[in-house]
DNA sequence: AACACCTTGAT
DNA sequence: TCAAGGTGT
């Protein structure tokens, strides 16, 4: 048994059901928890903007969370191995333990710092405590990785994915603290607070909780109120019936074998199967993506679908600029834009018409959509992030195909029928009549003039005709299909 | 090898 | 009603 082990937190931001840590509490006489930043070895995805901010609270909520158990939380900036290194000689820790990483290069630098850390003669440990199933493990009937959901939920069992229960905060105490604890540096020398400019502070407006305690308030809360409507208002950016632990579980404030049990105690106490199956398919859809990430570990640059290597992409500068900034002139994906922007998180649906809108009404590559999501989301996972980009662009695991091309009017009627959404957003439409909320274009000018509305002025006519950019789409997507059967 | 199937749509 | 074509068994 070692003497002290040194628990590395990385996407594990928890107390309760942390294998590494319950690990190194059952198996050692002082525990040191670390949490090392080195946004450097990230492989060119270091955490996002919206992301740091989240990380900052969730980070300082964790420390409290130890202090209170007699412990805290190391902080040192990277990099990684050097950094183990110096507290396994500061503390004279025999054994370092963590949880299994996905993203491409991280598994790499990790596999590297195993080896170099047993090499010094340290004991390594990891742990799963990211995900329900187990990425290798899982395989179609010829061996291969699955990309078709459906049969990858079938194989997993579906509802009856056998999924252990989830452990307990381990009992720490001050027994497992250090003799002396070594020196860590205060979060803020991270800078992971985004700094206001011109007197507008950008994360003012984010929205959610960070920390443990807060994604278990977000999860019961979701179970009791939300759960049951969850198949029909999940849907609906107006009404906010999606469960919002996106962020949690991405931070593992929060692992999915906790939302997983406790959807299952729900269902045991009520008949009430079909809502809780629809919300934990999406739960299985992050599986699905990480099962994705870590078989083709290029998919977050480059198409699943190799025949999309030739799309005839536009670098529209001008156009990515507008999509950004929610000035596009379609009020449904400039809400979804400025909800963004404002708030670090975008409704699912929206997030669809948006990352439609992009690619298919402006033909910008779906790159550049997934870099501005990986900047502005504070759920910004990597896996979740390319799974989605790629569905939404057609070229991914699962996608949709090409011609189904989002029309930003009849989603944003279906969605949004009052326009609450919009209204909400995009402020300065607030005053037109339902009718016309979706496309202010069409309204008679006596109509825009009583709401106050100018087009060109306090509100941008549409950057393209909708009509006009699904037929270039097609016939953009025309050129890689002709390839595609050519080379067949 | 044949066959059923495939998250979220548009006209 | 239409829109391809691949995946998985």
């Amino acid at each position: 048994m070692p003497h002290t082990t040194l628990v590395w937190f990385r996407q594990d931001l928890r107390l309760a059901d942390h294998p590494a840590l319950t690990h190194a509490v059952d198996r050692s006489d002082a525990v040191v928890p670390v949490f090392i930043w080195a946004p450097e070895e990230a492989g060119g995805w270091p955490p996002g903007g919206a992301h740091r901010w989240w990380l900052h609270r969730s980070l300082q909520a964790l420390d409290r969370s130890l202090r209170d158990k007699g412990s805290r939380l190391m902080l040192r900036h990277g990099p990684s191995l050097e950094t183990l290194r110096t507290l396994i000689e500061e503390t004279g820790a025999g054994a370092v333990c963590w949880h299994t990483g996905y993203e491409p290069a991280l598994r790499e630098r990790d596999a590297r710092i195993r080896d170099a850390l047993r090499e010094d003669g340290t004991e390594v440990r990891t742990f799963e405590g990211r995900l329900l199933h187990d990425v290798d493990g899982v395989r179609t009937g010829s061996g291969g990785p699955y990309q078709v959901y459906t049969p990858f939920w079938r194989k997993l069992g579906g509802l009856d994915l056998p999924v252990e229960a989830p452990l307990p905060v381990p009992r720490m105490g001050e027994t497992k603290a250090p003799a002396a604890w070594p020196d860590s540096l205060p979060v803020e020398a991270f800078g992971l607070t985004p700094v206001a400019q011109d007197g507008v502070d950008w994360a003012g407006g984010f929205d959610g909780t960070p920390g443990e305690a807060a994604a278990h308030e977000r999860l019961q809360a979701f179970i009791d109120h939300s759960l049951i409507d969850y198949p029909d208002r999940r849907n609906r950016p107006d009404v906010d019936g999606s469960s919002r632990l996106s962020p949690h579980l991405h931070h593992g404030e929060l692992s999915p074998r906790q939302v997983w049990h406790a959807v299952q105690d729900w269902i045991r106490n009520r008949p009430m199967k079909d809502a809780a199956e629809v919300f934990l398919k999406e739960i299985v859809w992050r599986e699905f993506a990480y099962h994705l990430l870590h078989h083709f570990p290029h998919t977050p640059a480059e198409p699943l679908k190799d025949t999309f290597a030739a799309f005839p992409w536009e670098d529209d500068a001008d156009g990515l600029d507008r999509w950004q900034r929610g000035q596009t002139g379609y009020p449904i994906v400039d809400a979804g834009m400025r909800q963004l922007w404002q708030t670090g998180w975008m409704h699912n649906r929206v997030r669809m018409i948006v990352a439609s809108f992009l690619t298919k009404d402006l033909l910008i590559p779906w790159q550049r959509g997934a870099e501005w999501f990986w900047d502005t989301l504070v759920d910004g996972d990597l896996a979740s992030n390319t799974m989605g980009w790629q569905w939404a662009a057609g070229c991914g695991a699962d996608a949709q195909p090409f011609f189904r091309i989002f029309n930003p009017v009849s989603q944003g009627e279906r969605y949004d029928p009052d326009g609450a959404y919009v209204r909400r957003w995009v402020p300065e439409l607030a005053d037109l009549p339902t009718n016309y909320i979706h496309q202010p274009w069409t309204a008679p000018h006596d109509v825009l003039r009583r709401a106050g509305v100018e087009l060109g002025t306090t509100y941008p006519r549409p950057i393209v005709d909708h009509g006009q950019a699904r037929d270039r789409a097609l016939a953009a997507y025309e050129t890689v299909r002709q390839r595609s059967k050519g080379e067949a």
